[in-house]
DNA sequence: CATATTATGGAGTCATGAAGTCCACAATGC
DNA sequence: GCATTGTGGACTTCATGACTCCATAATATG
């Protein structure tokens, strides 16, 4: 459950776009005022049309747009669009057989906080971080 | 806050060492009993040790303890001696400077959400871990 | 005291994945 | 028909996780 600059990303793009959701908005834009490489958002991009959160059309004027409103879209949404399925640990996969199978005392507990985690972040919207902006004085990213 | 192979390591030899928290285990013996390679676990104690969580002594006979008992011992502490200090997102390092001070509405959330998952860690102890065994019948690890 | 046993420290290897670049191509508005 | 914008995929670079190996230090035991 890393925020990989990936992650980072696209969660700074659908904020962006969240400002105004109904408007389109191109990548060159979205690069531009969120510091994103071009080339590379065009990959990120891709996947969130793929996943249905944004909408796209290219030409002239082409651009993307939210297909929901920023209180409908959650961080687990975001999250699994770009880095699939929340696993916190490999062996929760259903394919891999485990030597300690029947004496693994831990899996059970990391399923837990992982069910915690899905939880807070399907409990944070878009909308939050939109409604945080103004509270913020003074940050750091990169 | 992803669970590494050494983190799941880490975890499963000192869940192993509680069974008898007075005795001494050795390398070689917590090695076979879990299925670690040999190599890798020594560099993995060091940092236990050097980390004040287990307490070692060389020479034949030599071995591992644990420094507290099970319910003293959380997997923050675990984590933290492995992986370092708990951060979600790379930004909140104290030396990077962002780009997007002051319009970065992200970062509160994802503060929120690392807060919520330091204390559920906390929260968890090695005891929690060995009183969970029994109820496990079948499971996955690898 | 010699030797076997156990931990310590550090260098080196290998594979994987994140992050980013490039380029050719497709859609479309003017 | 052309400029503009997105799509798809191949390719590169670099960092890190997951090891392996080896030389060395401590110490119980005979």
């Amino acid at each position: 459950m890393q925020v990989t600059k990936t992650l980072d990303y696209a969660v700074r793009s659908l904020t962006y776009m969240g400002h105004q959701p109904v408007e389109k908005h191109s990548m060159k834009e979205i690069s531009q005022e969120q510091h994103i490489p071009l080339n590379y958002l065009a990959k990120i991009m891709r996947r969130l049309v793929k996943k249905g959160l944004v909408r796209s059309s290219v030409g002239p004027a082409g651009g993307y747009t939210l297909r929901k409103l920023p209180n409908e879209i959650n961080l687990r949404d975001i999250y699994e669009a770009i880095e699939g399925e929340i696993r916190m640990v490999e062996c929760m996969d259903k394919d891999s057989i485990c030597a300690l199978y029947d004496r693994c005392p831990q899996l059970p507990v990391w399923d837990r906080i992982q069910l915690s985690m899905i939880k807070i972040l399907e409990d944070t919207t878009l909308e939050d971080m939109l409604r945080e902006r103004k509270n913020v004085t003074l940050n750091q990213v990169n």
